[in-house]
DNA sequence: GTCTATAGCTCGATAGAC
DNA sequence: GTCTATCGAGCTATAGAC
């Protein structure tokens, strides 16, 4: 079937050159369908992104859940989260489409990337409660901020890492804020 | 003259809308030139760009310098830049061009951006390691490495309060980093 | 389900008059 | 310095045959 090869051209091409820059030629080109299958599988571009983005999402929730939903502990948790190989140069496969307006004013588009970080500030409040319980993070900050801190060093790192053309920026952001977030040290 | 005026659009329309997506067309409805007029100026969208987001680095570097070179303590001077009031949903003027392919693939766009940014973090990291001298900020981290982290915090700050439509994730997260840099906390 | 043809529009740029 | 006219290409989408 022809409707896989045409969704996974699309998360390819969303990751790429983002939503606007996605055109439906592209996709053809890149999945090796025709016209008339594109236009028979998905409704249009936008029905296209939806479907994509919503894969997207799913294989980065899944990816988030088996560091969040193992038996590690908490801190092992946050630190391997933070730690994790991540694409800098090519950037964050969801936070690059909240650049775009036509995403963004979109209220079903929009509505993905909210969900998306919305499940993993959960995840990440939710652990750094309890590695603060256990007195193995710092209770300077609430979970609720430092998991939006950590979603904004990952994502920011990505813009820097990008911007500088340097991957090494991503990691020395998600590095240090770790530091900064545990105990015993100056 | 009406350079001015279409130079003003263009860097209207970067913040808006991004490089790929701001056309010539749409440069001309909002500076009231006519297409004879932007071409005698600028010999093509990418030399006009070029001006436009040159123009946006100098207005933005202005305003951090008014923070660093003022003669405030070196603490004061990180406190004012982070918790600087920033249009959150609208994003980062140059921050949002670093997703973009066309931008990052071209040497002479893309030497904007890294210059902006290499001027703020080395503002930011002289600051922090005359704070960290005074023992007014913890010196877990280099003066390198937290000046990366805090511009990521920014960076994904925007990010974020785009992504989830909520103007005060960008300042939430400023925040949090500012406790977590400071001594005497727990 | 997949093909080809075509529509109507906008893109970035050039030409040449004034 | 600014105007209008026009170019060739690519865009998103629809039509209709097979």
């Amino acid at each position: 079937m022809s409707k896989q090869k045409i969704l996974d051209a699309a998360k390819s091409l969303l990751w790429d050159r983002g939503y606007e820059a996605m055109s439906p030629r592209a996709v053809m080109d890149e999945s090796g369908a025709g016209q008339g299958s594109l236009y028979h599988h998905f409704g249009s571009k936008k029905d296209l992104s939806l479907e994509a983005i919503e894969s997207i999402k799913a294989d980065l929730l899944a990816d988030a859940a088996e560091v969040f939903q193992s038996d590690l502990s908490p801190l092992e948790k946050l630190t391997v989260f933070l730690k994790k190989e991540r694409a800098s140069l090519k950037g964050c496969k969801i936070g690059r489409l909240a650049q775009e307006k036509s995403i963004i004013e979109d209220a079903d588009l929009s509505a993905l990337l909210v969900a998306y970080f919305q499940q993993l500030t959960e995840w990440i409040s939710d652990t750094i409660a309890k590695a603060q319980e256990t007195g193995k993070l710092r209770s300077s900050v609430t979970p609720q901020e430092a998991a939006t801190l950590i979603l904004s060093v990952i994502q920011g790192g990505y813009v820097l890492s990008r911007a500088e053309a340097d991957s090494q920026k991503l990691s020395m952001a998600a590095d240090a804020v770790l530091i900064l977030l545990m105990t015993q040290n100056n």
